[in-house]
DNA sequence: GCACCTCCTGGGCATCCTGTACAGACCCTA
DNA sequence: TAGGGTCTGTACAGGATGCCCAGGAGGTGC
């Protein structure tokens, strides 16, 4: 989809007070509600904004720890642990990917020693050759969007 | 913190009908309005409801193409380095890990060629010895967080 | 130059929700 | 048994939402 620069400026300021709502939002846009209400309907509907759920923060949920694994899968078996992986609460993301391994998954985990029985969790599984993890010390940059909005409507 | 069944249910219908608002949601939990109000705020303030801000979906601004790379820091040279792609839009997380690599970064891109030239902007800095990327095929699991608050409410 | 189309504007209206407050009921604990 | 914390039901004022419409501005094709 195509998005101008008022569309990220509506994105911005939605994402960073949520809160106040289209009207709000149009008036320090300086533009008619009706004009943001639109756009904010374009952009719902072109799936570039996917809802307004409430963001969670594990940490605060007592899962502080997080870490990637990448797992090796056994051929023909990927369906499998798929299912298996998606029954782990504690698997946040799950990707299939290219390189070395087949398969990158975000885990958290109260601490580091619970981390070991979420491991062994998820690696309880035949279809699971190997697997390696890396454990998350500093995170500089949380997962963010709002500089690629800005990119998106530069030109 | 420490969080109920009806502080799960709660979270669970604002991430499924975000725009339900309180008084719906009390509704459909079966509770008074002040009760679920006085939920969402306490894990408002409690930290576990970060806030409500837009999700954002990369593919649909054109972005569809993710990547892993694991970079390789020269000693010294990490806060060089975390600047350095805190300033590119493609970069939409990084980590600092233990194991292979000193970071975990995840790019998108506008196609697998648009891949390369945000891989040679990432690695074009000094400080950054070695990269390896994964590509994103599929993504079995996409973030989420909902099982996590079930797994946490059950106790 | 003109007709046309799209988008934005400014206004209005009825409905509904939000934020806040308070008294009473309930439950668990000291 | 007294006290603290939580939930309920209720009330009120202010404001937002969803929807609609006529008019104007800007760009496009003929």
């Amino acid at each position: 989809m195509t998005i101008d620069a008022l569309d990220a400026r509506l994105i911005e300021l939605l994402a960073r007070e949520p809160r106040i709502g289209v009207l709000e939002a149009s008036r320090r846009l300086g533009v008619a509600r009706g004009t943001a209400q639109a756009r904010l309907e374009k952009l719902r509907v072109g799936g570039v904004i996917r809802g307004f759920g409430p963001e969670v923060d594990p940490a605060a949920l007592g899962f502080p720890v997080t870490a990637f694994a990448t797992l090796e899968i056994k051929q023909g078996q990927g369906d499998e642990v798929r299912r298996h992986l998606a029954g782990v609460p504690e698997v946040l993301e799950l990707h299939t990917i290219t390189g070395e391994g087949d398969m990158l998954c975000r885990l958290v985990a109260r601490s580091n020693a619970d981390l070991q029985r979420v491991i062994d969790r998820v690696v309880g599984l035949d279809g699971i050759v190997r697997s390696s993890t890396a454990i998350v010390m500093e995170n500089p940059v949380p997962l963010r969007t709002l500089p690629l909005v800005r990119h998106a409507a530069a030109p």
